[in-house]
DNA sequence: CTCAACTGAGAAAACCTTTTCCCAAAGGGT
DNA sequence: ACCCTTTGGGAAAAGGTTTTCTCAGTTGAG
């Protein structure tokens, strides 16, 4: 034994963090022997596994993640890549996600820039310095991707609420049935004169909810109440359009509204109410989002479609971590369904 | 040379990671100098330390931080710990907080979880775990802690919006002398019957935005407009006192209104349009939060305060960037200033 | 010319864990 | 009794970087 380095004997002096040698020193094992009882592998006695796994207990050993991560090439982090800063798609990805990998010891960095390019770039190669197992790319519109290349990217991707190619992962709500989901709910109620109200036409998602808004009222035989309206995705949007159909008299209004988003249907709502009109006994309105802040103060509270992005965040979460563990995955995009969240902006809903 | 290991002269075939060792042998030197070379650390020729450099980057090297991190006992990785899953507060200070450490090499850690105390634990120990080099406990009010023991926590903290305790280090918002901006702007405005609607009297930022309210009143000599009125957060309270106003005659209500947070400043503002007033010209009405969603929406658009939550983001980590290198960093709580946006729901602004 | 001081650069330890051998002892069959 | 197999456990390398020594060579002064 040379003096220098092998006296750790009565090194009470430094209290820094508990290692593995201190739990084989404690039971009087090797290192080796050490971590393969607290890995449940190899081979020896139930009677020494058990000791070392009680000696670890004793200490409050935990394995250091970084050691851990650079030798076996995975560090069990994940990182989420955005720029939707205001978190309105991505938090609940985000929650759905950490929810998902928390407890196969998996963490998530999350990052979100502004629409830099410069700071998309420089908080990749962070992600990729601290060599993440796999990537999260999340973004605030289906129809566009993050401005960043992964070309030769080494790590496996997952795409959510983001483009994503024919050779890519992806996730994406079912924008169309969902829409359709609004629009049946409406004619359930007997709505038969249903409008649309939505975004710009340069985001996809506007035209796969259109089309679902199309789909439902020709599968009830219905024609479109007028041509779908676009305009921004404000509040003010919906004002304005509220506004004209209170101007009209009752025969040219529609008695349904379909909304591209929870923003529009509000507008729409505080327009016809502040003209005298009631919401829901005058016209039913359903928004799209589900976005509690938007969808709960309105008055009356809006019925809405909610796009499940914590469920999305999960299964995003779940396939990136197959991948990850070097499994087969399906490439491609996966369409999730939406949910009708019945609130008052609608009337009652339909006997069961 | 032992033949097992040393033949690294052909290995093209592994296009693995470019390590040091790939920069030290192109540029003819041994890897620790190489390292020094990298680091501006240690003497050399400048032709040496050039010659490195340039091979370094021609090989498009990247130190790997897993590594770097187990030598250094620096992760260069903060922890962001909230309970906040809304984000209304907290992604405004992580994006102060990442925009003033990205420079430097940091990244940030997000962690969210629902007031869990069991998901807490688990999401701290996994930070511990992942040695992170500090921590920012981040909340949703002033007046609470996270659900989490801190004991023997063996990195440096720092709060930022949440609880603090004298041995502490934190940041919060100013909110008695931001109340007062709002108040003072509307006396500018000549208003000088001056209410007051805001939360719940168990939440602390409530008593001090009400001491800002009557602070400012008692410097222009003016008495407050009866007593502040305590409710919800929510649009749904400012409303119905919206309303309870609207039904009074003009002499009985206010001229002006502070109202606690931007929901119920709308909810105000709806109520009072509605009953066919007004807003701003018989009584002007002043937000807090200046959550932009809410803010410029309300029609019309809200005049109210900004808590520089980017900003406390930002300083928040510079001071814990000084703590992890253990410069001397003075406890306590900071209160940063609050800034007014100035918006239509008052008037015009007063000349300048 | 000698010695000290300095200079530039490399060898090797250290960070902590996992994993691949390898070895000694014990057990079993013939 | 001998050999082979199994068993339990350890030694050592590997992962990529930083850092501390150490050392050979060079320079300058006396």
């Amino acid at each position: 034994m040379s003096s220098s380095v092998e006296t750790p004997e009565e090194d009470v002096s430094v209290p820094g963090r508990i290692t593995i040698r201190d739990v084989a020193k404690a039971a009087g094992v090797s290192i080796a022997t050490a971590s393969k009882a607290l890995n449940d592998r190899g081979r020896m006695t139930p009677e020494t596994r058990a000791r070392i796994q009680t000696a670890a207990r004793d200490l409050g050993f935990t394995p250091n993640a970084v050691a851990r991560a650079l030798v076996s090439q995975r560090s069990f982090t994940i990182g989420l890549l955005t720029n939707d800063t205001y978190g309105r798609f991505t938090l609940p990805v985000a929650a759905g996600l950490s929810a998902a990998l928390i407890d196969r010891g998996v963490s998530v960095f999350l990052c979100a820039f502004q629409d830099d390019p410069e700071a998309a770039r420089v908080n990749l190669r962070a992600m990729q310095d601290k060599c993440v197992d796999g990537l999260i790319i999340a973004g605030k519109r289906i129809d566009r991707g993050l401005p960043i290349e992964l070309p030769r990217l080494s790590m496996p991707v997952v795409h959510v609420y983001s483009l994503c190619g024919d050779d890519d992962i992806g996730f994406m709500p079912d924008d169309r049935a969902g829409a359709a989901l609004a629009v049946q709910h409406l004619i359930g109620l007997g709505r038969r004169r249903i409008a649309h109200v939505t975004g710009p036409l340069a985001f996809a998602a506007v035209a796969q909810r259109t089309e679902g808004w199309a789909d439902a009222l020709k599968a009830h035989g219905l024609a479109p109440f007028g041509a779908p309206l676009n305009g921004t995705w404000s509040e003010g949007f919906g004002y304005s359009v509220g506004q004209a159909w209170a101007a009209l008299p009752p025969s040219e209004r529609p008695d349904g509204v379909f909304c591209g988003n929870d923003q529009i249907a509000r507008g729409v709502i505080d327009a016809l109410t502040l003209a005298g009109l009631n919401v829901p006994r005058d016209i039913s309105v359903v928004g799209f989002d589900n976005w509690s802040v938007f969808a709960e103060a309105t008055r009356p509270p809006l019925t809405t479609i909610d796009m499940n992005l914590q469920e999305m965040g999960r299964q995003a979460g779940l396939v990136l971590l197959d991948m990850v563990e070097g499994l087969p995955v399906e490439r491609g995009l996966r369409r999730l369904p939406c949910r009708l969240v019945t609130r008052q902006s609608c009337g009652v809903p339909p006997p069961a």
